[in-house]
DNA sequence: CATGAATGAGGATTCATTCAT
DNA sequence: TATGAATGAATCCTCATTCAT
């Protein structure tokens, strides 16, 4: 019987992580859309154009695939950020640059890969990730925190409880990329972002000058 | 034939809205926790302590219970915040003082209802919310839509894409609130956030300034 | 407050015959309509104008009501047939007539009730019937039985398992009554069906002779 | 890309139709049984020895099923008719041995598939069945409706309303079978029957003579 | 490794029955 | 006696997971 698979996969030394980049991909793109609950796998399945069994050999559950697809972008966000933050310190930065450079590498993040960053940041994972999940996530907000501890103590960024300064930072963001669903966020509304988003961390040191 | 039942109807329309009102504030905690997607009726069922078919007898399904959920809370919203402009407006203000009396608005929203307005603004809707609902959301929009457009107008507020600088100020206000889950945001982060978040929406003009 | 509930039947002592009676008439048309196990108590106190509870002061259980639906009915159509054979015999008739009688007496009733008709004869009733729903349908089988035993001792009806010859008759004529669904036979289809069944009693001493 | 997938897809279709055919022929057993709306999706599961889901696998729902078995039995009757009416005509036999065809192969399906006949002329079907069930039995009535009319205008077939006729003698064979529940029906009855159903359609011409 | 039919526990919904008023 | 809101067991249906091919 002839049938067309659609696309090459089974031949090659590679072809299992190229079936499992799959399944990732179609899952992320999936769960963007339905949410992470509101997915059932046979979706995932045919979004990867593979059959649901198929996902069980790469991934030993649902909550396992959620786990993954959350892991591979949020590391992807931290290695982003972590060469954003050494090309500032390279540079010999002051807290102020160090800050905005981490800003813009989270900016260049959500602009592009859209659909990871809405199902990183707009979604409540708190039932499915794992230890290794949220390590990534504390490792970011270590280093988030600490850029803004430090612009705070150079008298760089507004005073006020940083973490709540990150929240609304991303929250800001996560915001933006709502307002264009779908949809590239264009270039215009990115600077006007990144003025607005600046003004709120230096607010107060502007009122003071 | 007109008979008196004297307070038969009333009694049970009383004891109705009663419990339709504790179903929909079970609805409102036990979705908010878990997701409407992750919540089971039964669940909100416990939470409200009647038993599953009671809450068949006043919402005819999940989606419905959902629907009315939503449209509680962002009908509220919407009365606190024509409330609001109605205050300001009253007091010949500008539309400065107009976009301040929304965001202040909200923000108390946000603070006396803090489950409502997660569970508002903090999900994916989309799968299920009806036109009703979406009415009340999108009235709520062009109000603040129709006050950020005229504040640019006025050079109150920085230009820009005024559904963005919405999306965005919500967002923060969603960031702000998940700073500090399950307990009410300190007065402290409240006035950081009010300075932060108008420095958003003025950045251009202090700039200029 | 005025109501109004649409009938008298709180007064007078006999009250609650009438009450018992109105959701009688509305459980046949309703069972009749959707099917004992298809109808829900709920649409039968709609019908009968009455709440669900009014329902179970009268009949213990959907199950006791289904029975006296079909009690009553049944009753009625034996009855009629009794009178029907009281005539008869009173008449002296010979088996022929007295046949004859018991097949318009039946036909009558079919006539005259077609909802009663179609929910005793059409209807698996296996399932709830009770002892004493069933003692009436035997009295009538036997009562059947024996006149067309004693027709076909006397020659006037073919041969042939008196059962089977019966169950033939009724078949017939619910299909009779099946062929104009919501309306009354019309009077020239009686005639026919009368010839027609009559020609299958004695289709054999036909061909005899 | 096109693969030969060898007897895998076969392999699955295959075992897809023997499972279906499975649920098929319990859900008839069950539906004759307990009536369509009596009895439990888990009911058929057990007599086809499967699991629930499966059911859902291969019919949508339970009224799905329904129309399905309906469909199934109701085609193979028509099938039947066919073979028998062809048969009838390439003999060049007159209207009265196309409707006596037509009668024995009514009569010989309900001996042999005693379940499929009562459970498509003994149930209301009403409720569930779908267009293309319905259809089905259009075709079955116009086919029969045609052999009675040709009757008649031939002189074979007594006057009368020709679905009457044709519900009477559908019904005359449902009440032969309704005689002996559980059971086949005697050869001897079969004869009597015979008889007596070409009787019911020739009274009046045997009258006339 | 890939496939997708089969599984069955779990969740949404219905409805006969009860009982406080 | 009548009412109808409340109850929860029973039922339909879903979907994560398994496993024979």
């Amino acid at each position: 019987m002839l049938v067309d698979t659609g696309r090459v996969r089974n031949q090659g030394a590679d072809q299992s992580v190229t079936t499992r980049d799959a399944v990732l991909a179609a899952a992320l793109a999936v769960f963007t859309e339905y949410t992470y609950g509101g997915t059932r796998i046979a979706q995932v399945a045919a979004a990867a154009e593979v059959a649901v069994g198929t996902i069980y050999r790469h991934f030993p559950s649902k909550e396992a695939l959620g786990n993954a697809v959350y892991r591979q972008w949020k590391t992807q966000m931290l290695v982003d950020l972590r060469a954003a933050a050494g090309r500032a310190g390279v540079a010999g930065a002051d807290s102020r640059a160090m800050v905005l450079a981490l800003w813009r590498s989270t900016l260049d993040f959500a602009v592009r890969h859209p659909d990871a960053f809405r199902f990183l940041e707009y979604q409540q994972h708190g039932s499915y990730l794992d230890a290794d999940a949220r390590k990534v996530t504390d490792e970011i907000d270590a280093m988030c925190l600490a850029a803004i501890t430090r612009g705070q103590a150079a008298g760089d960024i507004r005073a006020g409880d940083p973490g709540m300064l990150i929240a609304m930072l991303l929250g800001a963001l996560v915001g933006l990329t709502r307002a264009y669903p779908g949809a590239p966020v264009p270039e215009a509304a990115l600077a006007v972002a990144e003025q607005a988003v600046w003004a709120m961390l230096t607010s107060e040191a502007i009122d003071r000058s």
